[in-house]
RNA sequence: GCCCGCCUGGCGGAACGGUAGACGCAGCGGACUUAAAAUUCGCGGCCAAUGGCGUGGGGGUUCGAGUCCCCCGGCGGGCACCA
């Protein structure tokens, strides 16, 4: 299926799906990231970057397949093999656009704090990928000069351990690494063993440390007569510092795993506090803490954080380095050898190099008739697309067959919302009516991703003139997602929940087959494993309140939700008995011009405290997003009606208590169950002019919030003994009066000593004893 | 390997450092019914039960810990080309 048809073919089965929910959305904004009026605007706000220098061309290592001749994503290489052709993968070097996200290092850093509507776990997550680190950048002077280079430059956050250095290690990406292998057969096989083994930094730092000793000697800046071996190690990253460490096994685990591997020694220089220098020794574990040096000439007796400072003095004062600030975080690849993107917007003449787009010429638009029997890049073998003439000299040139990663379309988009059909990127007056988002909702697994590109882009648009706010999402949540069990036929093909029956006793079998089926994981609702319900089939049965009160009361919305049909059975009964309750008042004739009775009875007035504490709790949960705890506040409002119903008919204002409660579980019940909200109030206030979801939300009244009595749990010595009956507020002495009074405290108090009486008002009371 | 989370009855979960298990699901028992369904009422942490033990395991802080701190275990998210 051509990608386009199988794109808006979902788009439209999606967009119906969330009409049917009854989602309040508001559709005149929709608009399609692989439609040219959106994509074609991101090609305009790509040559704004690019003239402001946030964008540039420069070589990156990619997956390749030699066989499929493809680039592969980390996810498609599979224990070091092409997923489809089986063939060892290679990293290859490739000229690729990069958005420059670190100019924006700092900023990104230091906003986080006052991002005080996020998960605190997100902005951790951020503050550790960005990764700033105070350390030093030093040149280690070959004792052979290679190819013309003469030093190693090494970036270190421990300067202060350099006399403990035994090693020097660089990545096999390294230039140096690269010289070494132009000469030694040997040096060539391990670097080219490195090349298999692919970009992804998980099974770069998961794999077994190899390293490859080159020959070559370096000089310690600090001994002149001492030189140490210069390795090639597989562990070493080419994107962090410098490209190239030098190992101080003593206080690094890694290098001390490599040291112990090929034999390097491992000299202690930071004595733990109340160790001997004398005795002191690193076994399988390096000390990484506090301590003061030793073995290191004019850093001894110096605490680390002091000798890190001494150390960069002397680097400096001796002109091979200087203390620098670090960060972990790397510029963004956007360029992908793929055809379902938004093409990236250049031209490539001989002459002229890389040429932008003529702005009267965008969008450039994606050819529909490309053809995918051969492999690679269907725009790279396209006959006719690429092939155009240099906006600049005219000369035969070709456009970027590169298109952008899809993580560039939702970098922008909610900006987009704000004025989604206008001529330009953004319209700036909509923007600064709209943005920021208030509350952006997605799940953990964009934590750091697209959110941090989604930071970045929108300081970019900013310092290109398109908004004036810097962070795009005032609050976020981030939800979980909806799971269920997966089922597996003898066959060993999975089965569709529709398709299987739970019989009484418990098995589970096949509905068309009989046959017994195996029960899988509860895992995230994917097509491979078949374990998907179909909303439609849903709706159809239960209406679409059901679905959505249940994904809402079963678990709290930032864990993964379990969808069960006993749990929708569940929902759907109590949709019906509250659809009851409004139905057994619909024919009572009465109406909110009903005149408030002068006093209850005491059963009405229960009802009343449930109701109004219901108001309140439910209003709180919403609040906090604590849906599920709303939900249950809400299910107990249901009961105390129940409970209303069975008082002998009669009491004293109920019939009006009664209509309250029922009114008020409408309108609090009508952000998760609108329809039901809708129905319930046509039958309460028949021919009323206004809708629930057009009303103000309910207030409670607040002398129906405090208790008539409170139970206040009295403890001995921390353990619950007994609980007393107070009102509330009551004083202290009373509380503590009574509380030594209960009978059972007072047999365990009897002959003993209280040593200390704590009292938490209106909650417990705490005796402390001696003897 | 590194970073970040999570762990409470049969299950989902509730609980400003203050009576652990609200509320629901499943289960069991009763009512209603010729019967079933539906509805409705009630009962459920464990144990050698006037007491003791219980929030993954072990320690600590506190009058008091599910909640705070340290260590360990298990599970999950991310690791830059899945998006």
């Amino acid at each position: 299926v051509h990608p386009a048809a199988w794109t808006w073919e979902n788009i439209a089965a999606m967009r119906a799906e969330l009409q049917r929910m009854g989602l309040s959305l508001d559709w005149s904004r929709e608009f399609a990231t692989c439609d040219p009026a959106y994509y074609g605007q991101q090609q305009k706000l790509f040559l704004d970057l690019l003239r402001a220098g946030l964008a540039e061309r420069r070589d990156a290592w990619v997956n390749w397949d030699p066989v499929d001749g493809t680039v592969l994503a980390n996810e498609q290489v599979i224990d070091g093999r092409g997923w489809r052709s089986g063939a060892p993968v290679e990293k290859k070097r490739l000229s690729q656009w990069f958005l420059k996200i670190t100019n924006y290092a700092p900023d990104l850093l230091a906003a986080l704090d006052r991002l005080d509507r996020w998960p605190e776990r997100v902005r951790v997550m951020q503050e550790k990928w960005i990764g700033r680190s105070e350390g030093a950048r030093l040149g280690f002077a070959l004792d052979t000069p290679t190819d013309g280079i003469g030093r190693v430059e090494v970036y270190t956050t421990r300067p202060d351990t350099l006399f403990g250095m035994s090693f020097l290690a660089m990545a096999p990406e390294h230039p140096l690494a690269a010289s070494v292998a132009a000469r030694d057969p040997a040096a060539a096989a391990f670097v080219a063993e490195c090349r298999s083994m692919g970009t992804s930094e998980a099974v770069i730092e998961a794999a077994e440390k190899k390293g490859f000793d080159t020959g070559l000697r370096v000089r310690h800046p600090f001994l002149a007569d001492v030189s140490y071996p210069v390795w090639i190690a597989n562990f070493v990253l080419m994107e962090y510092g410098t490209g190239a460490i030098f190992g101080c096994p003593a206080h690094d685990q890694r290098d001390l795993e490599f040291a112990r591997k090929y034999g390097l020694s491992v000299v202690p220089v930071v004595l733990p506090p109340g160790e001997d220098a004398a005795a002191f020794a690193v076994g399988d574990e390096a000390y990484v803490g506090p301590g003061t040096i030793i073995n290191s000439g004019f850093l001894d007796r110096l605490d680390v954080d002091a000798a890190k400072r001494a150390a960069i003095d002397a680097l400096a004062r001796q002109g091979v380095g200087a203390g620098v600030t670090n960060w972990r975080l790397r510029d963004w690849g956007v360029s992908r050898q793929r055809y379902w993107g938004c093409p990236i917007p250049v031209i490539h003449c001989a002459a002229c190099g890389v040429v932008p787009v003529p702005d009267e010429q965008l969008p450039v638009v994606l050819p529909d008739d490309v053809t995918f029997d051969r492999p690679g890049n269907p725009l790279d073998h396209h006959p006719s697309w690429k092939h155009v003439r240099c906006p600049r000299c005219d000369r035969a040139a070709t456009r970027e067959t590169d298109t952008f990663d899809t993580f560039v379309d939702s970098s922008w988009y909610f900006a987009r919302f704000c004025s989604p059909h206008a001529a330009e990127p953004v319209a700036r007056a909509a923007a600064r009516h709209w943005m920021a988002v208030d509350q952006y909702i997605g799940g953990i697994e964009h934590a750091i991703l697209h959110l941090l590109y989604a930071r970045f882009f929108t300081r970019a648009l900013r310092d290109t003139g398109h908004l004036d706010v810097t962070e795009p999402f005032a609050g976020l949540f981030t939800q979980g997602m909806v799971t269920h069990e997966s089922y597996r036929g003898a066959d060993g093909q999975w089965r569709y929940p529709a398709e299987v029956e739970r019989r009484a006793d418990g098995s589970v079998v096949d509905r068309a087959t009989g046959e017994a089926v195996s029960v899988g994981r509860v895992e995230k609702m994917s097509k491979s494993r078949r374990n998907t319900v179909d909303p439609d089939a849903i709706i159809a049965r239960y209406g679409a309140d059901t679905p959505r009160w249940f994904i809402l009361s079963d678990n709290p919305p930032e864990r993964d939700m379990e969808w069960t049909e006993a749990g929708a059975a569940g929902a759907f009964r109590f949709v019906q008995r509250v659809y009851r309750l409004a139905e057994a008042l619909a024919g009572d004739g009465r109406d909110d011009a009903d005149i408030m009775p002068a006093s209850f009875s005491p059963a009405a007035r229960t009802l009343r405290r449930a109701t109004h504490r219901a108001i309140a709790a439910v209003t709180e949960a919403l609040e906090e997003f604590a849906f599920n705890v709303a939900v249950a506040r809400l299910y107990e409002l249901a009961n105390a009606v129940a409970d209303a119903e069975r008082e002998p008919a009669g009491g004293e204002g109920m019939a009006w208590a009664r209509r309250e409660a029922v009114d008020g579980l409408a309108r609090l019940v009508s952000p998760m169950m609108p329809h039901l909200a809708e129905e319930m109030h046509a039958r309460l206030h028949p021919g009323a002019a206004l809708l629930v979801a057009e009303l103000p939300w309910p207030e409670a009244e607040p002398s129906l919030l405090a208790a008539e009595a409170v139970t206040v749990a009295v403890q001995v010595m921390g353990k619950l003994r007994g609980t007393i009956e107070m009102p509330p507020d009551a004083p202290a002495a009373m509380v503590l009066a009574a509380a030594e009074a209960e009978p059972h405290v007072a047999g365990l108090l009897q002959g003993k000593r209280i040593v200390k009486r704590i009292h938490v008002p209106n909650r417990i009371v705490n005796f402390v004893v001696a003897g």
